[in-house]
DNA sequence: TCGGATTATGCCAACGTTGGCAGGACAGTG
DNA sequence: CACTGTCCTGCCAACGTTGGCATAATCCGA
C-alpha cells in the first residue's frame, strides 16, 4: 500500500521524479534513478489501479462473458487469464449459467466499462447486435469461436482437425473410415469429406441414434454400425461425448476397440482421457485460444492497427493419440 | 460515463446534493430528490468504480483462486458471480491451471488488494499459511470445501448425502447395499457406515480396481463385483466418474442396471446426466455454495460480526433420481 | 422576540496517479 | 558575455467520488 508519495519521501525526491523513473520517461540522473528503484523494491510498491484508472480514464479489466461452465470454455478463460497476468490487466468474469433474471449481459458488460471484452459465441444470441453495442461503446472485443466473417473472432480449425485425424487413420491402415454425426451445422463434416475424397475412401455417414443427448446418440449409433456390411474399421466422431457413447455401445455389443474398429473423438475433454480405453481425440487448443484472445485484446487496447489479414485467428487442433486409434 | 458533476449541472444542484440523494443520507427536499433522480435515470448514471475505490480506499473486487477448470468448481464460481451481480462487486478470477511460473498465487492475490478472496482448497497447498497471509493483509476470505476447523469455509455435507442415498436405496427395496471407493480420505464412507449401521445392513466395501484414474478404477471394480457371492443389489460410488466406470464395467459383463443392481454416483456432473442409463446421483449444491460464499464475503466486508456458530456453513446435497437407482 | 432544533444545500479537501509546464544548473558556441 | 541546448527536478491541476464542515432558511416552544 505504499504510494508514490511514500517512495518520494523515502528517496528524498519529488513524486514527479519517481513517476519518471517508473514510467522511464524524461531525464533522470542515474544515481537518482537507482536510489528510487531501490526504495521501490524495498517498499514493494504496487501502483494503485484505482488511481491510475481514474486519472487515465481507462479500465484495466478484461471482462469475459460465458454461457456455461463447460470445461472447454473455462480452459479458454484460463489461457486468457494466464496471458494477462503480468500485463496490467485483470480478468473479470460473467457467467450466464442459466436464464438471465436481470438486465441483459451486454448491458452489464458495457456498464462495467472494461478495457476489453471476450465473449463466447452462443446460438441464442444476436452476436452481430452485441458486437455493435460494444463497438458503439468503444470497447474492444473478441468473440470466441464465432464463424461468420466481419466479426473479430478466435476460431478453431475444426475442419482441418478432422481432416488430419482421417489421414492419420488412413496411415494406420484403416480403409473404411466413417463419420459419426450430422452432415450439417459444423465444419467437421466438410473436413471429413475432403479427407476421404483425397484418399479415395468411400464416405460413410453414421447418424447418431435417437436419444436425449450426444452420449446417448453415440451409444445407439452402435446399433446402426453393427448392421453395416461391410463394417467400417474406423470412426471419427463429432464430439468426445458422442465418441464415448459410441464406445459404450460397441462394448455392449462385444466389438473390440481399436482392434475391430478405431474410434477418434473431438474436443479433448478430461473425460476422454479417463474412458476405457482412453480415447484418441482431436484436441481443441483451448489455452492457445485464450492466449490469442488476450493478444488481440491487448493489441486493440493499445490502439494498434489490425494486421493486414484482420484480427481474427484460426488455430490448429492437435491430435492426441491414446488407445482407441 | 456521466459523472456526478454532469448530474449536478443538469439538475441545477451541487454535487454534494446529488451525492446525498444517491447515498440516501442527510436531508434532501423531496422535490430536489425527485428532480435529481430523474436526471440520474435520464443520463444513465453509473458511479465510477475507480474514483469510488480511490476515495474510499476499498476495492470492489472479489478475487477467486481456482486450481483447475473442473465444472464443479466453475459452477461454484458461477453461483458466486451471480450473487454478487447487483451488489457493487465484481468477480476477478485467477486460474492456476498448471504449475505456476511466476510468483505464488497468494502474492498475486494480495497484490491485487481485493475486497475479498474465495479460494478453493487444494491438497498441495498449505491452506493455513495462505489464510494467515490473507488475514495478515486484512483481506476477508472464504475457503471452499476445506474441512479442518479454524478456517472459515463453505462445505458440503457429503456424509449426509451418502447417508440419504443409502436410505433411499433401502426404501426402494435394496438390501445388500455396497460402497464403491476407499474407506479413507473422505467423509462419504462414514456416511455410508452410519446408514448401513442404522438400517442393519451388512457393510460391503468394493475397492476400485487398479487403474490410472477413477473411471478405470470403477470399471475394473466390476470384476470384483461379479466375484461376490451374494452380489450386492445396490452400489453407492465415491464419485460420478467412478460410478460411470463401474456402469461401463457392468455393461461389459451383461449386468443389468438398475434391475440387477442399482448404482448411485456422487457429484452431479454434466456427464452423469448423459450416461446410459442416466446416472442417479448425489448432487453437490454448487450454485448454493457459490451464493453462500458471496454471503459470507459480503458479511465480512461489511464488518459484520461472525454469527454465533461462526462463518462456516455446511450445505446439504440433493439426491437426483435418474435411471440407475 | 429570542434561541435552539430541524431541514436543506453547498464548499472543499482528499484519495494516488499522471503528465504539462516551468525553472535551474551546466556546458558549448559565437 | 550572452545565448542556446541538454540535463535534471519539482510544482501543480485534474480525474470522480466521498463526507466533514459551514451556512442559511424555516419552524416551534417559551
Amino acid at each position: 500500500m505504499a504510494s508514490l508519495r511514500d517512495i518520494a519521501q523515502a528517496a528524498g525526491v519529488s513524486i514527479r521524479t519517481v513517476n519518471r523513473v517508473l514510467k522511464d520517461s524524461g531525464y533522470v540522473a542515474p544515481e537518482t534513478r537507482e536510489q528510487v528503484q531501490a526504495v521501490v523494491r524495498e517498499l514493494g510498491y504496487q501502483p494503485n489501479r484505482a488511481a491510475r484508472s481514474l486519472k487515465t480514464r481507462r479500465s484495466y479489466e478484461i471482462a469475459v462473458a460465458a454461457w456455461s461452465t463447460d470445461e472447454l470454455h473455462m480452459q479458454k478463460i484460463a489461457g486468457l487469464e494466464r496471458r494477462l497476468r503480468g500485463e496490467d490487466y485483470v480478468v473479470n468474469i460473467l457467467i450466464e449459467h442459466d436464464e438471465t433474471d436481470g438486465k441483459d449481459v451486454i448491458n452489464e458488460l458495457i456498464d462495467r466499462h472494461p478495457a476489453g471484452v471476450a465473449m463466447f459465441s452462443h446460438g441464442k444470441r444476436d452476436v452481430e447486435a452485441d458486437v455493435d453495442r460494444l463497438t458503439g461503446a468503444a470497447i474492444p472485443y473478441v468473440m470466441l469461436d464465432y464463424s461468420p466473417t466481419g466479426v473479430d473472432s478466435i476460431r478453431i480449425d475444426r475442419q482441418r482437425g478432422v481432416y488430419e485425424a482421417v489421414q492419420y487413420l488412413w496411415e494406420r491402415g484403416r480403409r473404411r473410415i466413417a463419420y459419426l454425426g450430422h452432415e450439417t451445422g459444423s465444419t467437421r463434416w466438410p473436413g471429413y469429406e475432403r479427407a476421404v475424397g483425397e484418399l479415395r475412401v468411400e464416405p460413410v455417414l453414421i447418424r447418431p441414434g435417437a436419444g436425449a443427448n450426444q452420449y446417448d446418440g453415440g451409444r445407439r449409433a452402435a446399433e446402426s454400425f453393427m448392421a453395416m456390411n461391410p463394417r467400417p474399421d474406423a470412426v471419427q466422431a463429432y464430439t468426445d461425448i458422442m465418441a464415448l457413447g459410441f464406445l459404450a455401445g460397441l462394448h455392449e455389443r462385444g466389438v473390440c476397440v481399436p482392434d475391430d474398429v478405431a474410434v477418434v473423438g473431438f474436443d479433448g475433454r478430461a473425460a476422454s482421457a479417463t474412458s476405457w480405453p482412453p480415447l484418441t481425440t482431436v484436441m481443441q487448443p483451448n489455452l492457445e485460444v485464450g492466449k490469442a484472445t488476450a493478444e488481440v485484446l491487448l493489441g486493440k487496447i493499445r490502439g494498434e492497427t489490425a494486421p493486414a489479414d484482420g484480427w481474427s485467428r484460426t488455430l490448429p487442433t492437435r491430435l492426441v493419440v491414446r488407445e482407441t486409434a
